[in-house]
DNA sequence: TGATGTATATTCACTGGTGAGTATACTTCG
DNA sequence: CGAAGTATACTCACCAGTGAATATACATCA
């Protein structure tokens, strides 16, 4: 119970993190996370100035690990491109299966807080996704496909679709659907990009 | 069933309709909704059982009017299959610059309630996107598709994805990648697909 | 060395307010 | 009358946030 050693503000960070995305926000009161956290409300409130101020704080805290895991899903995947993007949706399919799975913390926070579009959390959730976007659509730059940030656009919508119609349904078999478009997009933009070795006789653009 | 068709309900339903959607489900008390329809909060738990009651009568008055503007959107828009489907599109990105928007309501609900997965509005508002799902795949169906089952779902991804996305970042113009998007899988499919003889409206002019 | 000051970190007990839901009584109309 | 519908006024739990006091760590200086 006492943990004399414990850096509390960790540890009302990671209560916080589990209460938030397993609960919701508004479910979740500071006396459920000091409990959790094994301080008292006024030690969170040391710690962070406000409920909001730590809503905030726990999407900050899942910015970085979470670009960092469709980063590494992407990066270890096997095949062309279109293989890597729709490995993320494949790694997301298993994510959903786990019992505790509960969706998009960004998403289901920025759904619930959608009456305080300047909520500090909102604006880190969407940096989040933008962050992804930017990343997705650079990697597209890289090989050379036109068309790169539309398509990473899509990209991305078929991924937040598939985080939101998974919640609503239960059925992680969605990410695989999506999966399967967004290989099909990123097919189609590869083979109308710029020459690669096309053996089709493509018509120059009027 | 009884039919309990009073005045008080509908104001009650209304009201609840209103705030729930623009406010959030656990953001508004009874209280709120009560003073909004002009009654005592005993008036709502006399045509109400409980909260949860409510959101579930809100949710489910929202189903059949939606269905049907989606259905509009498609049956009265100009051009071919694909042009149909991404007018659905289209005319999200036009309801999402109204200043009220605040994305799809059962997908706000969802996210809200995710951990309530057996809450009765949760069930209509599965209900509800899968009546959509199975409405699309049907009118693919009808023009002879392959595939229409796969089809409908990365479409309703797309939709779910593009509310989404939209909420997140409170920029419409993603409902229109994500109609060109779909425009791109509802082609590919239509040019795939095993040759359909049935005469349909899609005009042969570009 | 030891006394004292100061910033950090934490607790207990509290406030003012709101939440869902209810007990009871009044009213109106068939 | 009596049932449907509404109102007043309440309970009890919880919630965001606070006041005052305390404990710990470490520095400064006499």
């Amino acid at each position: 119970m006492n943990r004399p050693n414990s850096n509390a503000r960790d540890g009302i960070l990671t209560a916080a993190n589990k209460l938030f995305y397993a609960e919701g926000i508004r479910a979740v009161s500071l006396d459920n996370i000091a409990e959790k956290a094994g301080v008292t409300k006024k030690t969170v409130y040391y710690h962070f100035k406000s409920k909001d101020d730590l809503v905030e704080a726990y999407l900050a805290s899942r910015d970085q690990p979470n670009l960092a895991l469709y980063r590494k899903w992407f990066e270890e995947a096997d095949g062309g491109l279109p293989d890597k993007v729709a490995a993320i949706f494949y790694q997301i399919a298993t994510s959903a299966r786990h019992p505790k799975w509960k969706g998009c913390g960004f998403l289901r926070t920025a759904a619930e807080l959608a009456n305080m579009p300047g909520h500090p959390a909102m604006k880190v959730g969407a940096a989040h996704k933008k962050k992804f976007e930017l990343w997705l659509e650079q990697e597209f730059e890289n090989l050379g496909l036109d068309g790169s940030a539309a398509l990473s656009r899509q990209v991305v919508l078929l991924l937040d679709g598939a985080f939101s119609t998974i919640l609503v349904h239960r059925d992680p078999d969605y990410a695989e659907t999506a999966g399967e478009a967004a290989r099909a997009l990123v097919e189609r933009a590869v083979n109308s990009s710029t020459p690669k070795r096309s053996g089709q006789m493509e018509s120059a653009n009027p």
